[in-house]
DNA sequence: TGACGTGGCAGACGTTTGTCTGTATGATGC
DNA sequence: GCATCATACAGACAAACGTCTGCCACGTCA
């Protein structure tokens, strides 16, 4: 009796997936037993064998062995990391992640944590980019960039969000507003800190944000 | 001895919290086992007596006895919810959670999941509200809505996004873009689904979408 | 000098929890 | 009828894990 290949389908092993799912989006995995009791299973047994199932069609990881063992697979698009919001950021901060955050803010994304930050948009500049002040960019840390992206770069000590133009090799960066003119800078002068991939504007409340003692 | 109450405090305390959180972040809460192993202590108890001062503290909670016990407090700012992101919203749509979503969208949000979704928007019409087509909002369902809120209102059998605006109790839907002319509906044909809470914009590969089989 | 608080260590105990073996029942197919 | 598979149950074992008791070393302070 092949007792560890019980394949399961259908509607109860998607159920148990999603309540195994929730529970560890909501701060850990459940036991076996919790999801026996959850199913109303007599018996250990059987819950074993859909979260094994699931662990089959490669929806669950598991650390064989271990409490609580069951995982969201790698790969998924579920990982959350926490990322800086940084308030300033300065000339000094540019190779160190020495930067004094406000807070941190969740972002979902497979790169790493000190690949990113956070950075709240200051000024209409790129308003017609439909950035507004008070938006946060989610920035990855980069020094190159193609022409077209929005980056943040470093001029005269201060972090500011344009488009990055490369016109005849020469960088130029261009705001999003007639209002202001395009910055075409001493290339010594000049430090792209990274790529604007995303862009987030919170309407009610501001930005659920983690301190960090 | 009181051995249930010995305070810790300074720099490792501060860094066994971030392990932990870390830790629960990203799919289960450590052990004290795997605390102390973090830690480089010979004993268990000595891990234990830093967790225990993360829970007098506030930083942490706990269920006692349990495995991997150690949780992060409910109050936090952390907790993910996924959200459907709704191709269409129809009509029928309108009471029963029964969309079918293009996938899921992880939210930090102190709200249930029910009361929340995800939209992508399509049309120029909030152009000048900085909103684009294909930004992704996040709306948290409720009927009413204060005049100035941006809202995602069901007219004629399809959702959209409006500002809202009540003149002399008159509820009128305005675009954000001069080519678009308001929209002062017969109100029995219009209803409010929601109220936009965040907008989104992924610049890069688009946002991570969690399946749900 | 001694009481006391702090931070850490050692080892054991008992619960929680993953895992295994074996059985029972109904549906399906030969 | 009989073999086979899928699903569920019952019970036990062993590892993982939280918890407890007791001890030691070092500092401070009266």
């Amino acid at each position: 009796m092949a007792h560890a290949s019980r394949p399961r389908s259908g509607d109860r092993k998607r159920r148990i997936f999603l309540f195994v799912r929730d529970r560890i989006l909501s701060g850990a995995p459940p036991t076996v037993r919790e999801v026996q009791a959850h199913c109303g299973f007599r018996a250990v047994q059987s819950a074993r064998d859909y979260l094994e199932a699931l662990v089959r069609d490669g929806l669950l990881d598991k650390e064989p062995g271990k409490a609580r063992g069951y995982r969201l697979p790698a790969h998924s698009p579920y990982p959350t990391v926490l990322v800086p919001l940084l308030g300033r950021v300065q000339a000094g901060a540019l190779t160190t992640a020495s930067e004094h955050p406000d807070g941190y803010l969740a972002v979902q994304s497979a790169r790493e944590r000190d690949e990113l930050f956070a950075l709240r948009v200051h000024g209409e500049s790129m308003r017609d980019a439909a950035i507004l002040p008070g938006d946060v960019v989610i920035v990855h840390r980069q020094e190159d960039a193609r022409s077209g992206d929005i980056v943040v770069a470093l001029v005269e000590e201060e972090a500011t969000v344009k488009r990055l133009k490369v016109q005849a090799g020469r960088v130029e960066l261009h705001p999003a507003n007639p209002a202001f003119a395009p910055i075409v800078p001493d290339p010594a002068r000049v430090r792209i800190l990274g790529k604007v991939i995303e862009v987030r504007r919170y309407l009610e409340g501001g930005a659920l944000l983690a301190p960090e003692p």
